[in-house]
DNA sequence: TAACTAACAGCAAACGATTGCAACAACAAA
DNA sequence: TTTGTTGTTGCAATCGTTTGCTGTTAGTTA
């Protein structure tokens, strides 16, 4: 029915409970098309659950997350997520002046996350890896 | 005497104003060898203005950065800040289990850079830039 | 099926950080 | 030195997010 039966055994695999709020929370971003805001799913979540509470869409956001199975991507100062495309991955560049979002394939820091890898043991989190920067369109509408 | 006027001159340059406040946080970012929390700087700088507020703190320390003076560090869930050297230069691993923090030289993202600038003009901002992730210690003590 | 227990939801309070506003002060120009 | 302008401060309210607590419920066991 909902298309993610495998997320949900891979939440109850590592002892998480299935309840309607978070079978909601998952639901809504599995149908949402590319990152949605916290507040976005708390609306849409309200729609089925009126007293779904928004600090339960912040736990059960980073319990997906902590499962692997939704992606965090900080856009400005908002948490925003979306479900994770194991078929393909990728990581995003946000642009600090126009809170723009690009996708990144992982080819770009493959190089890099190994050289920390082997060099100091250190395991980066490229899946719910940003860069800020500026893109092109601010960087020519506002000049240094 | 304080041995920044070179940071003073560059912030004045930019249309900025020197205040006794200003001039508080930016000696005690100075004098503190590595990254210093805020309201560590808050707690140090009230010994020299008792009504200076935290938003203060937190504007003039924005203020700092976007004059390139200082460097954001982002530990946990808390900004920390250090005197940006400009003779040497890093980026910092943050591990998200232990908070321990590790200087990473230029050199491993260069290649990362230059590729965004070259294929998508995206100018990412290095300067301000940690990865997150787990670093040995915690990757041996908690096992996935 | 009923009983148990660990995990969870809702609520409210707290956290770190940012922002709107009116009084104020730094700096330049006269 | 005085004046004027514009950036800055302190204060309080607000934002987005997290956390402690207590009653509730999912999933297990018998």
């Amino acid at each position: 029915m909902s298309g993610h039966e495998t997320a949900v055994d891979r939440l109850r695999s590592q002892g998480y409970r299935m309840t309607p709020q978070r079978l909601s929370v998952l639901d809504i971003v599995a149908a949402h098309t590319g990152h949605i805001g916290v507040d976005h799913v708390w609306s849409l979540a309200k729609e089925q659950h009126p007293y779904v509470d928004l600090a339960t869409v912040y736990r059960t956001l980073q319990v997906l997350k902590r499962a692997g199975v939704v992606t965090e991507v900080l856009i400005g100062h908002k948490l925003h997520f979306e479900l994770t495309d194991l078929h393909n991955p990728h990581h995003h560049m946000v642009c600090s002046s126009c809170d723009a979002v690009y996708t990144l394939s992982p080819d770009y820091l493959a190089g890099f996350s190994q050289r920390l890898e082997a060099e100091f043991g250190f395991a980066p989190d490229l899946e719910n890896f940003t860069v800020g920067g500026t893109c092109v369109t601010c960087q020519q509408s506002a000049p240094a």
